[in-house]
RNA sequence: GCGGGUGUAGUUCAAUGGUAGAACUCCAGCCUUCCAAGCUGAUAACGUGGGUCCGAUUCCCAUCACCCGCUCCA
């Protein structure tokens, strides 16, 4: 299977350990399984990366044929939210485990693949699945026996009460993807921003699934951080506005600093669309454990609002005031996860660089705008240029993350910085108590530049825009 | 969920049924006017819970976690 042999899994972990990027959550307690918690490297990056993203999705408007609009919406809705969605009912496969080999498998395509298509078990109650393998002898695909548990269903959507008793009444879901709460307040947003079609709204925000197969580090994980993008445009025009957005992204992509060869477009076929979905495809990236997805565009028709509209019993249509036709808005939804772009980012950037004298230094090779330190600062020596050295680390905090490191030579300092990204080292010595200067050290060329204090902000400003 | 592998310091690796060793890192100090130098010192580990045993990091069982492969994937 073809790999990104980059970096592998287990040195990406590590690396993140190592350098307050990525923790093992509940670590103290042993850890729990698939939950990770960012250090303090992992939040400056991911926060970079959002911010990417929020200024490329929502702020940005040079089209001038569409704006976009941001909203927070929160975590826990309304259950009926998600019984409209779909999310409830088929959320719950239903899952049997045969007795003889442990394998798991689904009640409904089981049958499915036993009768050829001829029965999709769609729809069918617990009872009436069970009955058909058994009175079928449907075989377990992996060792022939018909001999299976129960039907249980796993629903991934994770429960919770609302109030302090656990009755039934007061159950309700963490969201299982941000995309809910921009469809319910579809109408509220372009209400009070006078928005006109076509237009999106985004947010940034947590997503919780009970995923079945969670694993490799941070890519599949039950809490993640979803960066999605509804995209309401007219009926007829979906398509269109679908291969915008699938170049829009794949763009963003590479600005952020992915090269092409580790990204491919992956179109879902007619059997594997999601049955609200008319098209659907997948930005894929090349993980370390191999291609893997990272940004899925999917046009969903006016399946969403038309879900909402009948089970709320509220008008989302749209006025058009051209034609003063009302209709239901199509929706185009570029959705990436914030976490599997992190790890993508890393993948990409880490690198182990011989220099001419054979030795290696350790790099982040990451663009100046995601790097969790824009500029570390650093005595030459430690005893005569510290107090300099700690004033110009306080004034460049006001304008940027900034890190700052006395121990050790100068030398082993550069490459502190290296190997967590950090592109700009300043360097105060004696030049900079007499005359002002510092010197600036470029993290790819490891060349330096002498430059005046009072021009250092403006520098680096110039050099970490996106 | 299945199969395989691995759990010893922050990292990489040793050894051992009876006081767990090293290298790198990190920290303090010395030295040092620009790319992991050197010297001195310090901190730091047997994933967790049982069992066998006089005694378990070592053997056994369970469990937890991670990695690899499959499976799955709104």
């Amino acid at each position: 299977m073809e790999k990104n042999n980059n970096i592998t899994m287990e040195e990406l972990v590590n690396y993140c350990k190592q350098y307050g990027f990525v923790f093992q959550g509940s670590e103290i307690y042993g850890g729990l399984a698939n939950s990770w918690d960012y250090g303090t490297l992992g939040r400056e990056l991911k926060n970079n990366i959002k911010n990417a993203w929020w200024k490329k999705f929502i702020q940005e408007n040079a089209n001038v044929n569409y704006k976009n609009y941001g909203l927070d919406s929160a975590i826990i809705m309304n259950p009926e939210v998600w019984v409209a969605s779909g999310h409830v009912a088929s959320f719950a496969d239903p899952l049997i485990d045969c007795k003889k080999c442990k394998s798991r498998e689904r009640a409904d395509k089981l049958i499915e693949e036993f009768t050829e298509g001829k029965e999709t078990g769609d729809g069918w109650s617990n009872e009436k699945l069970e009955n058909f393998i058994k009175e079928n002898h449907v075989p377990c695909p992996k060792c022939g026996e018909c001999d299976f548990t129960p039907i249980r269903k796993f629903n991934l959507l994770f429960e919770t009460h609302i109030g302090v008793t656990e009755d039934s009444k007061s159950k309700a879901y963490l969201r299982g993807e941000t995309a809910q709460g921009i469809f319910v307040n579809f109408a509220n947003v372009q209400r009070s921003m006078r928005a006109k079609l076509p237009f999106g709204i985004g947010q940034i925000g947590k997503s919780f699934r009970n995923e079945i197969t969670p694993g490799n580090f941070i890519f599949r994980v039950r809490e993640f951080e979803q960066m999605e993008l509804e995209f309401f445009c007219k009926p007829n025009t979906d398509l269109e506005w679908f291969s915008f957005w699938k170049q829009y992204c794949l763009d963003f992509l590479k600005d952020l600093g992915l090269t092409g060869a580790n990204l491919r477009y992956r179109d879902h076929s007619k059997e594997e669309l999601s049955f609200y979905s008319k098209a659907t495809t997948d930005i894929e990236y090349l993980f370390p454990m191999g291609w893997g997805e990272l940004w899925g565009i999917a046009d969903r028709t006016d399946y969403d609002l038309s879900v909402h509209m009948n089970h709320s019993g509220q008008d989302l249509r749209y006025l058009d005031p051209e034609t003063n036709e009302k209709y239901t808005p199509y929706v185009v939804e570029p959705s990436v996860g914030v976490d599997r772009l992190f790890l993508a980012l890393l993948t990409e950037a880490y690198t182990k660089e011989t220099l001419e004298d054979g030795s290696v230094r350790e790099v982040l090779k990451i663009k100046n705008f995601l790097a969790p330190y824009k500029v570390a600062v650093l005595p030459l020596i430690k005893k005569n240029h510290s107090d300099k050295a700690l004033e110009v680390y306080q004034d460049l905090s006001k304008y940027f993350s900034v890190s700052y490191d006395e121990t050790a030579n100068i030398g082993k300092r550069y490459r502190r910085a290296d190997v967590i990204g950090t592109p700009f080292c300043v360097t105060v010595d004696d030049e900079t108590i007499n005359n002002g200067t510092v010197t600036v050290r470029d993290r790819d060329t490891m060349k330096q530049e002498v430059i005046k204090l009072e021009d250092l902000v403006s520098y680096v400003e110039e050099r970490i825009n996106f």
